[in-house]
DNA sequence: CAGGTTTCGTATCGATCAATATGGATAATT
DNA sequence: AATTATCCATATTGATCGATACGAAACCTG
């Protein structure tokens, strides 16, 4: 998984994963059947282990704003560690592809745009319990949050520090609308 | 330029760009020597020729607001160009690569870091020229703009229309102090 | 303790990579 | 017009890719 996750799917090799596992290559193809599978193992593998911190946030009992809060100062010490590749998996497994990896980034993306559907679903439940303007757009701003972390995301890898990424997350929470619109009305 | 915009420098072969520029291999070799050179002009070719709304936002004698709002609302078009490959090279070119392809993994990322220092350059000089806050932090804001913009060029890559694009920049932009601080001292 | 079977590591497979050598076609010169 | 020189497309090179076939060693059974 610190494989795909560091140099991507393509470009870590098989070479590459038997040395790390400390595996002859028919090991290998018995345990995953092809890079294909292992790969996808390895991303539901990240899935479980390493994306906690999002799941947490957006369902925390909070209210909306300190939700994304939550995610976003998350993904900044998730996206920074120092014993773990930088940035996200679903970002650097699969960014640009040759053609026959096409599946692969296209699992990818669809990974991303889960993302970015459950941070739209929490925002319109934040909405529905009024905690967001009337005029605010619950797709809008996913997609704003969503590529801010992806963002985020590439900072970490060019080197950004966990404090410089909580800048940034702080930063970006601040486009976010005012938390007392409820009490002001 | 189009061939590694769209697939990255690794993932695109010598055959694709054989086939896209029609050239046989030694005519290739002839007139750019190797891949790795070939490549490297086709990052100056598109910094020259994709990136000049950057530039040109960031030294339009407008106030810093108006600078940074041009810059993403620049980017949001140019990462978005129907007949152009989604988001940005400098970001899919190559953002993970194998041990081999180091050297141009670190040639992209200076090239974001470079992108990431003019904005604080132009960030600093409207410090300077009162635009901004005391309190305000050039380099936190620049890397907070610079990785919208990332986070852009992920969103384009996804798939995201030049109007969606515009509501993320526009509500990015949200988060930056407002620009009547210097009237209401 | 011997025979048969299963398991597992090494060596190798075809395909493709980036890069180049070679042979034929064209053009220039005498 | 004959010959030489230049150039260029095809075919090939060594290396590496993902994936697998073969041979040896260990183990269980009789």
């Amino acid at each position: 998984m610190h494989l795909f996750w560091e140099h991507g799917y393509e470009a870590t090799s098989l070479a590459m994963l038997r040395e790390a596992m400390g595996l002859t290559p028919p090991q290998i193809y018995n345990a995953f059947t092809d890079k294909e599978t292992l790969f996808r193992k390895a991303l539901t593998r990240y899935h479980e282990t390493e994306i906690g911190f999002a799941l947490d946030a957006l369902s925390a009992p909070v209210p909306t704003r300190e939700a994304i809060r939550r995610l976003l100062l998350g993904a900044a010490e998730a996206y920074s560690r120092p014993s773990k590749p930088g940035g996200c998996l679903f970002v650097s497994g699969a960014l640009a592809a040759s053609p026959q990896a096409q599946a692969i980034a296209d699992e990818l993306k669809a990974y991303r745009k889960a993302s970015e559907a459950a941070i739209a679903e929490r925002l319109a439940k934040g909405r529905a319990a009024g905690d967001l303007p009337e005029g605010f757009s619950v797709e809008g701003f996913a997609k704003y949050i969503a590529g801010v972390m992806n963002g985020m995301s590439i900072q970490a890898r060019d080197g950004a520090s966990v404090e410089e990424l909580r800048i940034l997350a702080q930063t970006a929470l601040a486009a976010l609308p005012a938390e007392e619109q409820k009490r002001e009305a």
